[in-house]
DNA sequence: GTCCAGCGGT
DNA sequence: ACCGCTGGAC
């Protein structure tokens, strides 16, 4: 899709140095994606959290949820977590959400509801570090901040052949100075766009498009056949295992629900009574539990037992089941309460959560 | 099934 | 240095 109006970065003679070619292929193979209409700090903020860890396939429909619900920063700081964690559900890394509240109500209360667009003070904001800063500095107020972000580090060790692993502090450093190098001072935003753009269409982890690629001619990876090489990272931190056992109280109207507190995974979000355990034990055992005895009484039967689903979080692997109780009596927990079963949707629930519910209640 | 991509907080 | 989620690729 060429575009009419393309400015005119070809020089007549020579050749087009690095961060030129990159444009120039920016302009013609870039998608056309809604935040990259505007230079609203707002909506570019909304869109760049969504997109932090996430493909812009999931974090779109996302993007026009909380646009339309959250028109901008003063809605935004109105809300309740617990919107914000149901409109956010699904999308994972739930703190993006808590902190995005937590910002919306910063920028309403010491900015007057002006998102503001500069690096210095964005960095402050919760759940904005350098890439998001940069991201939004330099696309609402053209400041030249080169961002850094996963894309970037696969295209700069490619080409520039560096082969010092990414994830290390040291790295991070050498990237950020070799990016802030590159920058095109007369238009960082487009610049910015055109080094994630690159590496999230043809420079990408597998099966790059070297043969089409623009910058190959001058890429260590491509002339050394590197490509699967590069970036290097340091092996990542083993993952724990947890054994979770969800117990389903309901008579078909109402269901027991827990509260999580917010020194867990899915912080102050909503699962179901649990009794963790230190390994596989049988479903006999855990109803003979002293604590399952006491808060279900001695009578409590299993109604149904689901198989074990695996679920895998960032640095845990667990293992669910949930067990539907019969002959309970509940001694109510703090954190326990019941809910309308057609109230369900209206609560945050971890994904694993969700599953187990809609297939029970058809949600 | 297993592997992997993708930033910020503490 | 360690912690947090999900979906798509293979």
């Amino acid at each position: 899709m060429k575009k009419a109006h393309q400015p005119h970065l070809l020089p007549i003679f020579g050749v087009m140095n690095f961060a030129d070619e990159l444009l120039n292929w920016y302009q013609e193979n870039k998608r056309d994606l809604p935040w990259r209409h505007t230079t609203n700090a707002y909506i570019i903020w909304l869109s760049e959290i969504i997109l932090q860890q996430t493909r812009v396939e999931q974090g779109m429909p996302y993007f026009y949820r909380f646009l339309e619900r959250f028109p901008d920063v003063s809605s935004f700081a109105a809300a309740s977590e617990d919107e914000v964690l149901k409109l956010w559900q699904g999308l994972g890394y739930y703190s993006r959400g808590r902190n995005m509240l937590k910002t919306a109500q910063q920028v309403q209360q010491e900015y007057g509801g002006v998102f503001p667009t500069d690096y210095n003070t964005l960095i402050n904001l919760k759940g904005i570090g350098e890439y998001t800063a940069a991201a939004i500095s330099s696309f609402s107020a053209n400041e030249h901040r080169a961002v850094v972000d996963g894309n970037v580090y696969r295209v700069l060790a490619r080409y520039f052949g560096i082969s010092e692993p990414v994830n290390t502090p040291k790295a991070k450093k050498t990237f950020q100075e070799l990016a802030d190098s590159l920058i095109n001072k007369k238009n960082p935003a487009l610049h910015n766009q055109a080094m994630m753009e690159f590496g999230a269409l043809l420079c990408k982890p597998k099966n790059p498009g070297c043969g089409i690629c623009p910058v190959r001619l001058g890429c260590y990876a491509f002339k050394h056949n590197a490509t699967t090489h590069l970036p290097v990272k340091l092996k990542t931190v083993k993952t724990k295992e947890r054994y979770l056992n969800y117990f389903l109280v309901t008579d078909g109207k109402t269901v027991l629900m827990n509260k999580r507190g917010d020194d867990d995974i899915w912080a102050n979000m909503y699962d179901l009574p649990v009794l963790e355990t230190k390994g596989l034990i049988s479903v006999e055992e855990i109803l003979n539990s002293t604590e399952v005895q006491y808060a279900f009484g001695e009578n409590v039967k299993a109604e149904y037992v689901s198989p074990i689903n695996k679920h895998i979080l960032t640095h845990q692997k667990l293992f669910v089941r949930l067990i539907k109780l019969s002959n309970y009596q509940v001694k109510l927990e703090q954190k326990w309460f019941y809910t309308g079963v057609e109230n369900l949707s209206n609560l945050a629930l971890p994904k694993i959560i969700f599953i187990f519910l809609k297939n029970i209640f058809n949600l």
